[in-house]
DNA sequence: CGGGATCCGTTACGATACTG
DNA sequence: CAGTATCGTAACGGATCCCG
């Protein structure tokens, strides 16, 4: 946002919109919660955003402290969040929580990649796991990868297949969403539109509880309001 | 914002971006937490949206069934959250505490009035009241009256002032901020900043008590990231 | 005076094309 | 792959005007 349209207000609020309310702001952070980005994973991601505006985006939020721009060995230029830009989740989540109480557009547009699950999926988790569990477990949502990890009291979701998995969960976006919302039960999503593969036993359980209780925070958080 | 500049997107936080994402709309939504407002509450509120814009934005969010236009006896147009606009409350609050991470402005501007306070203070309360409290508070910030009322374990914060408070604060609104941005100690706050008075016994140790755990919450919630 | 509507200059956005 | 350059269009900001 250039200097002009700022709100320059005391309020906490018009301050973190100066800093994150533009057009795009919001969605570059929320795929940048699913790992480090490729200026190209961004792109392609954010359907529709054009390339000079992420140019735009990207350096004012470099700026403002919230990402970090790094260059590989080999050249390859990678967008992250630094601790102040990973503090958004909450607010994201809350964004989705909010967001799960509108009625979906009736012909809505497939974004080029799926990084856009990710936050979501951390907080909701986050919010609901019990201290000291541990779990790697391989997502492939459309067929594109992700990785849970649970450690501790910690949870993790990011872009990209883990090592050695020890339970792999496959499904499909819409079905995920039409749960967040609450439009799908969670047992019918996991019954109609999950396929599950423990490698280590009893990991699939653990995984499916995990995701169970995190649809029920949703759904009771978004009620009480 | 018109059908051409919105995500269309199925990810429910770009929902939520296409119905509050758009300039002044948020702000918009804060102020009115603050109960129902007049057009000219919320122009002079707004500090520096034209009006033509806030015509606007005020039909966009009745369009999307996230306030109401309301017309008294006498003509008075007042605009009002319905049920699923009271439900942005959180994710103000989370604004606010990511705003609260960030740099304040060097000169930042005054707004006309400080209905801004409202929904974090009222979140923030929520957050830390032990149910069955009952309270009714009259606020005077920079001299700007405000009710606080606690029934319940339901926090209700409000521009005007209430009929008959158990209990008067006055305070002014560049300390609170300072005091909720971290700034400033609780300590400090209280002791320089508030003029406290008791019209029930008892009350003011009650709503400092209830303002002290309420900032220590807003502490520990941006400590976490 | 409250509650807007109209007009107009400026800025940001969106799309496409092009480059190291 | 990671951007830059250009350009038409839509949104914003400020001011003025209008009507009950």
């Amino acid at each position: 946002m250039t200097a002009a349209r700022r709100y320059r207000l005391l309020c906490p609020i018009a301050r973190a919109l100066d800093a994150v309310g533009d057009r795009w702001s919001l969605l570059i952070l929320r795929d940048l919660h699913a790992g480090p980005a490729r200026f190209t994973d961004l792109l392609t991601g954010l359907r529709g955003i054009a390339s000079n505006l992420l140019t735009d985006r990207l350096q004012q939020l470099a700026e403002d402290g919230l990402i970090d721009k790094q260059r590989s060995d080999y050249g390859v230029v990678l967008y992250a969040l630094t601790d102040l830009g990973e503090q958004t989740d909450v607010l994201l989540f809350e964004l989705a929580l909010f967001g799960g109480l509108l009625p979906p557009d009736a012909e809505p547009r497939r974004p080029g990649n799926l990084r856009t699950i990710a936050v979501t999926l951390k907080v909701a988790c986050q919010r609901v796991v019990t201290s000291g569990s541990t779990l790697l477990a391989a997502l492939q949502v459309d067929g594109e990868p992700f990785t849970l990890r649970v450690r501790g009291a910690r949870v993790e979701v990011r872009s990209g297949a883990p090592e050695a998995p020890e339970v792999t969960l496959k499904t499909a976006y819409e079905p995920m969403v039409a749960a967040g919302d609450g439009r799908l039960s969670f047992e019918d999503f996991v019954a109609q539109h999950v396929e599950i593969t423990a490698h280590k036993p009893g990991k699939d359980l653990i995984l499916t509880d995990l995701l169970g209780r995190a649809v029920a925070e949703i759904r009771v958080a978004s009620a009480s309001g």
